[in-house]
DNA sequence: CGCGAAATTGAATAAATTCAAAGCAGGTGG
DNA sequence: CCACCTGCTTTGAATTTATTCAATTTCGCG
């Protein structure tokens, strides 16, 4: 599924920051399970798999010694993470809801010089990353606050939401921090940002962590110029 | 050449915004020149080559429909771009200082399934892509305007400075917009921290394009706690 | 019910932007 | 050769935006 990123820009759509769910791999998975708050591995540590997300929801952050933190991106099902740089991982990566990932061996992919298929949807991955972080960047250097929330919940929306007639409801299953520090906010402001869109009737919040959206023109607007 | 983006920060360095310089291809080079202004390709354009830049510096811009834009890198000598999106790239490019690149068919890249060590480096490229894209993510998120100048003035003067004893100067190819652009900021900002670092004496400006870092240990302490 | 963690709200502050104006350099034509 | 124009850069003052600090509320859970 493609989403619009900014809606009204170009002439064609392209990913936003989460990445575009497909399967890289067609040979016997190695499917494994991690609780909410496992890690699956560290920045800097040797890089073994790259793991394609198939439930639950991955957190890949970066810290700086000043102790800020940033999340870089969220895995969502579908998405693939790990890509290592040189032979190392560049960023933690920590379970926020107990997912199902399935591991592929870096050594196989690479040996796998038959396999051109799989090198190809491998390659095909790696794009789709660089033009997911392209995508990120521009929303944290061009959108302002309220931009910023917006399209996050809408991408959410898109991806994970289950629509009804009126509305379209899903769970937000990483806690204010995450969502601040994957915007380049802070908790406050994200809040803050939610409070209005709450008060306008875009959207509404069962609990913290269940978002309604009621207007979903009025969030695409939101997204895009506040 | 590696450079500690945050020195600080990791045991092990990390690839700054820039990319790394490496060669791709060994195979016959297609070489072509660039004048200042002139454009490689535009965003939607169907992608045919991979450019790897010999000389000279390439700007890589996505502009949004508010006529905001972002500049997600700069091609520098060693610096390999138009990684496509799907079948398309999904940024202009523009040559800020004529350049020789080294064009690549994407058809050949795809076809040269015997060619493993082409395979192999391509990848690389794109990995090292990923993370020169995610600490650009890192930078514009977490740091201050005064941190990201400097950090920008210091990558430059490591990967394209003239090191004399005392002082290592360097030419800034790019408009003060561009700069404001790269780095999320205003241009107003941008001069501002230039002024500042100029009065503290971390850096001189023989012509507003022509850097002289006179005390690269301020211009790193400023790169990362302001 | 009550505790601790997370989320929300408010007021003061800090940071960067916006708007406005002035300086500077290169190029053109008188 | 100089004056002038244009585009880029720099500086200043006012404004806006998001942050910081502080207090309060809500939620999850035993």
């Amino acid at each position: 599924m493609y989403v619009t990123f900014s809606m009204e820009q170009q002439p064609f759509s392209y990913t936003p920051f989460f990445k575009v769910p497909r399967k890289i791999l067609t040979n016997a998975p190695n499917i494994r399970r991690f609780p909410s708050s496992a890690n699956l591995f560290r920045e800097g540590d040797k890089a073994e798999h790259v793991y394609e997300v198939k439930s639950g929801v991955l957190r890949l952050a970066r810290v700086l010694a000043n102790g800020r933190r940033q999340v870089i991106a969220f895995g969502l099902p579908g998405d693939i993470v790990g890509f290592p740089n040189g032979d190392f991982y560049h960023t933690d990566c920590d379970v926020v809801s107990s997912a199902e990932v399935i591991a592929h061996r870096l050594s196989e992919l690479e040996s796998a010089k038959g396999d051109f298929e799989t090198q190809h949807r491998l390659m095909q991955a790696a794009l789709r990353e660089i033009s997911s972080m392209q995508d990120h960047v521009m929303m944290l250097a061009c959108k302002s606050a309220m931009e910023k929330v917006a399209s996050f919940l809408c991408v959410l929306s898109l991806r994970t939401g289950t629509p009804s007639s009126n509305y379209t409801d899903f769970s937000l299953p990483m806690c204010r921090a995450d969502i601040a520090d994957f915007l380049g906010l802070t908790i406050e402001t994200v809040c803050r940002m939610f409070s209005l869109l709450r008060k306008e009737g875009t959207i509404a919040l069962n609990t913290p962590q269940t978002v309604v959206v009621l207007d979903m023109e009025a969030l695409i607007d939101a997204s895009q110029s506040d």
